[in-house]
This record gives C-alpha cells, sequence and structure tokens, in this order.
DNA sequence: CTGTTAGCGCGTTCAC
DNA sequence: GTGAACGCGCTAACAG
C-alpha cells in the first residue's frame, strides 16, 4: 500500500500539497493538481482513512447492530437504514448480533473501538448495558424498534397497541371471540409491550381473557411452531391466532396445518409467502425499511449535534383470505 | 472518549507502561497491572483501534460485502461467514452491495480506505474491476458464490452443474419433457453457468430443446414472475419450470398460480416457505451458512500467508409434492 | 501557491 | 520493570 510520501516523491511535489489537492483545496495550482492527480492513480493511492480520522473528528463511518440478519423485518430495516447513509455520504457497517448479548457486546465494543461517527442499533434482551455505555461515552446513539430502559437515546418504533388493536378488532369482527397470543421474549420491550397491549385491548373488547392464551416464545422459527402446539392443546383451542414475527409465524403456519386445526392466523410482517399460502395470512404490516431510513435520519442529526426527538410509526391491516 | 495519556496520567505511570499492561506484556509489575486496570475502567478507557492499527499490521476486521442482505441465501451466508470470523477471534463488517456495482465500488473503497485485513465478497455483476483492484493492491480476497473472470483470488461456489442435473433429472423422472429456465442474469457468473448447465444436461436427455424455454431475469421477484409469464405464453407452455433462486420462485410461484397453470415449479435454494405452498416446491438445497464459513476459513488462511485452493460444494435435490 | 512542521493515539525500541 | 522518544499516515496551521 502507498502512502502520501509515495505520491509526493512521484509527483515531485510535497506531502503538503498531495493532501490539498486529493481534498479539492483550492490553493493549488492546475500544474501540481495535475501532477498529483496522476501519480495518485498510477499507485493506486488510496489515502488511509485510520490515519485520516486519527487526525479528523469524523471516520465517515456509521455502524449498525442488528438483532438478526436472517429476519426479514430487520434485513429491510438495515437495508433501510443504509441507503438513507449513502445518500448523506457515509458508509454503514452491519454488524449481526444474532439475538445474542455477548456478540452484540463484541461487535459494540468493536465499533467503538473503531472510533464509528454514531450507531444505531436493535438492542438485544437481557441486558441494556452496550448501548449505555456507548452513550455515557458520549458516542451518538439512536435505537431501532426496541426501546432499552435507563438508556437516554432517541428510539423508532412502532405503534404497537395501534397494531394489536386493527388485528383484534379484525377478528372479532370476523367472530372471534378467543384469540390467542403468540408473544416474542419478555426480555424485549416489543415482547413486553405487545402482550399488555393485547391484554388491554381484548378486555376493552370483552373478549375471551383466559391466561393461557398468552404464550412467549424466543421470537424463532421452532419457538413459534411450539407456542401454536401449545395453544392448540388448550381445550377449548383459540379460534384465532395473532402472531408477533414472520419467523414465529411460519412456524405456527406449519404447526397449525399439520394438525390440521381450523384456526386463523393473523402475523405482524407482511412478507411474500404470507400471501401465497393457503390460506392467505392476513397482516399487520410495518415498513421496516421505512423505520430504518427514519432512524437513520435521526442518527446523522444527533451526530450533527442537534437533539431529534423519538419517532412512532403507524402500522397498517391487511386483511386477507 | 479518553485517551491512554488519561490513563497513565490517573494510574501515576508512563502510557508505556499503560500500554504494556492492556496489551497482556509480561514485563510489568502486579502493581501497576492493578492500578492500570482500575484507572482504565474508571475511565471507561476504550483503546482506539484505528491508532493501534497505524502501528501495528491487522486490524482485526475483516470486510464483507453481500450482493443483497435481503436475500436470505446471502444472509445466511453471511451469517455463515460471520460466526466463522468471530471464533476466530475477528470481527466483520457487512456491506450490502444491493446488486448494484456502484455501491459496491463504493463500499470496497470504503474496505479499502480503512485498510480491513481482508475482503469476503459476492461480486456484482457488471465489473470485475473492484475485486480485481483489491486484489492487484495486495489485499485479501475470497470470492463468494460467484467468479469473476482475470480476477486471482479463490472462490467458494456451488456445484451448478450437479444441482441442475438433480432438478432436470427429477423433473424428467416424473414425466416432464418440456421444461422451462428461469436463470439469473448472465452478467453473474451464477447467471451464466446455469444457462449452459441446463442446455447441455436437457440436451443430454434429449428433452425439448426449444430456446424460448430459457428466460432470463433480473434475479429478483418482479422478474421472476415477468420471466414465468412469458414461458406461460408459449404454446404450448412448459409443464415444468426451474427457477434459479429463491426470490424468483416466489414471484413465478405467484404468476403460475394466477393463471391457474398447471406447471411444476423447481426452485434453487431451499426455504420455508416453499414447503408451506400448495403445492409445496421440490428444491436444489444450497447450504449458505456452510458456504459462508467455508469462504471465511479460506479467507483467514489467505490472510495467514497461506494459498488456498477454490472450493466447489455439493447440492442437495429436496423432492416435494 | 507551496514546503515544513506539529500533533492525532498508540506500540515499541532503547536506555536506564 | 519502567519512562522517554520515535514514527505509523495524515491534515492543518504557519511561514514563506
Amino acid at each position: 500500500m502507498s502512502t502520501i510520501h509515495d505520491v509526493a516523491r512521484l509527483a515531485g511535489v510535497s506531502i503538503g500539497t498531495v493532501s490539498r489537492v486529493l481534498s479539492g483545496n483550492p490553493a493549488t495550482s492546475p500544474e501540481s493538481r495535475e501532477r498529483v492527480r496522476e501519480a495518485a492513480l498510477q499507485l493506486g493511492y488510496t489515502p488511509n482513512a485510520r490515519a485520516q480520522s486519527l487526525r479528523l473528528a469524523r471516520t465517515g463511518v456509521i455502524g449498525l447492530s442488528i438483532s438478526d440478519v436472517r429476519n426479514p423485518f430487520f434485513a429491510d430495516a438495515a437495508h433501510g437504514a443504509e441507503q438513507e447513509a449513502l445518500a448523506a455520504g457515509r458508509v454503514t457497517m452491519l454488524a449481526n448480533a444474532d439475538e445474542d448479548s455477548a456478540i452484540e457486546a463484541r461487535y459494540l465494543r468493536a465499533f467503538r473501538a473503531q472510533r464509528v461517527d454514531g450507531v444505531l442499533m436493535s438492542p438485544q434482551g437481557g441486558s441494556a448495558e452496550g448501548a449505555r455505555s456507548l452513550v455515557e461515552a458520549g458516542i451518538p446513539v439512536v435505537l431501532l424498534n426496541r426501546t432499552l430502559d435507563g438508556v437516554d437515546a432517541p428510539v423508532v418504533t412502532f405503534d404497537v397497541r395501534q397494531g394489536i388493536e386493527q388485528a383484534i378488532m379484525h377478528l372479532r369482527d370476523r367472530g372471534h371471540r378467543r384469540i390467542g397470543l403468540i408473544a416474542g421474549p419478555v426480555s424485549v420491550s416489543t415482547g413486553r409491550a405487545r402482550v399488555s397491549a393485547f391484554e388491554s385491548i381484548r378486555d376493552e373488547l370483552g373478549l375471551d381473557p383466559a391466561p393461557e392464551l398468552v404464550q412467549l416464545a424466543d421470537g424463532r422459527r421452532g419457538g413459534g411452531a411450539d407456542a401454536a402446539e401449545r395453544l392448540l392443546d388448550l381445550s377449548p383451542a383459540p379460534t384465532a391466532v395473532l402472531s408477533s414475527n414472520a419467523l414465529m409465524s411460519s412456524g405456527a403456519f406449519e404447526a397449525i396445518r399439520g394438525r390440521g386445526a381450523a384456526v386463523e392466523l393473523v402475523s405482524f410482517d407482511d412478507q411474500d409467502w404470507m400471501r401465497l399460502v393457503d390460506p392467505p395470512l392476513s397482516v399487520i404490516e410495518q415498513d421496516a425499511a421505512h423505520m430504518g431510513a427514519v432512524a437513520m435520519r435521526l442518527l446523522l442529526e444527533l451526530i450533527d449535534g442537534g437533539s431529534p426527538r423519538s419517532v412512532t410509526l403507524p402500522t397498517r391491516l391487511i386483511p386477507r383470505g
């Protein structure tokens, strides 16, 4: 790897001139501009961003920590966030925490060591420590989809109550009175929020309040299947089930079909397959890409010294079947 | 952010001692070890990785450029690669090229500027320039799933011919003689390879050789749907269709169902929904996570000065329906 | 307009 | 066992 000195030598100028030319400083002669550009090209010179950022304040890179790349909801969110950063001239480095707070901690440490300009993260359950220490270290942080108690950072979330309400009212209108919920783990805020919203709306509507209709799962496919089995084992079994994310829905769908049960399944997050199966799933759509983009915009604002407020995004019911 | 000087001051030692303690150099007294650790903890000190890597050769970070995070095949591959790197004590930064070689170029430049230890990438179609310039700059590169002409880097791919053969023989055994192919873009190696493997095996087996049975698409959902429509418009239409990736399969499935056509669809890549729909799809399974892990291992070997050979992975037919 | 120089934060000699 | 000093590659301030 060539350095600025190599370029200077080849161009026959000083390193100061090279630096000026390459950074677009107007205080350079057309002549040296030409020579420097040529030398840089010939050497395939790429400035060392690490050395650069040692002098500068910024690095131009933003850390993005995601719960699980394999969950399309988060993959979409990451994509939306990234596009927004790209448009703002910044590069995003994606870390996959894999729903494991130990891995998350490791990546957050790396982000911190790399001195990224800011961190966008959908926190894991378990501990708020990772996010908190970033905030305390003065690193701009924005939370994605999940809140964290005691962490002073803007959050972008979906309106959980609205989503649950849309789902339950839809099912009630279709005649269901005994509705099950497959919830995510209570270790993450969305898991908790959905359970309490579900309970309160169900009660307001006078539907069957049996506590065993709420089943907690780990947010993964297998967990969704297991929770569905438990619901189907009840007597009487619920006639409809609301599932909190797409992965669990796929497990639940298979379990329900496997038992030949006549249970109507409604899912959070819209995915292609949900309208491909028979019967198709009604869904509570959450525009993950939009969430990612909004969150990135907040983060950029925060990095630029602003103090953006948290944002709650609406959900939308798409009835099917 | 505190620096090594702050720690040294608080601990009452020199920065040299701090550095030695924190890097585990045995030439330190138990006493100063204790004081330094305490000071570092109190300050929440994290060494500046950028400054560190300016002195050291390595950065401990590996760049991973993926064609499309939203394609589960690549998400799985990224996950597999990442796990492998984590196990080797390295952190990976994921870049999403989004099937766009301009974005890819931007990320590769960033990787290069950051002086990552190595780059694992599934190259975009269009230009091999990005990968080539990395290789020429002496940065260890391993290619994922797609090859690139004229780029001297190890590649991990699946056995395309084997996969196509499994699919076609399966369909032939079920009585099909007129089989369509929805192929990825010819700009990427897997797209080209699948077309030629398809044609040669089809001919060897004496099946219908009509050229219009091969339809090129962009690898996305909509492209798959369009290609399927074109196939269905043929007269006679094919009785079976092989689709080159999961995204296109979902589009094709919907198109076929929308026309009420009796066409058997076989897909590359196994995804949950493929056994949930009716009829379920037979698939050519490709273990993406394994591919990612193998590729990462090659890259680590390359970084350590080895010269690993390219690897071809087997595919597996999962008949359904 | 340009060359020189002082750090940015850190690891590593080299003396002590 | 420890401190001082140098240099990694770069930008910005300062002279000229």
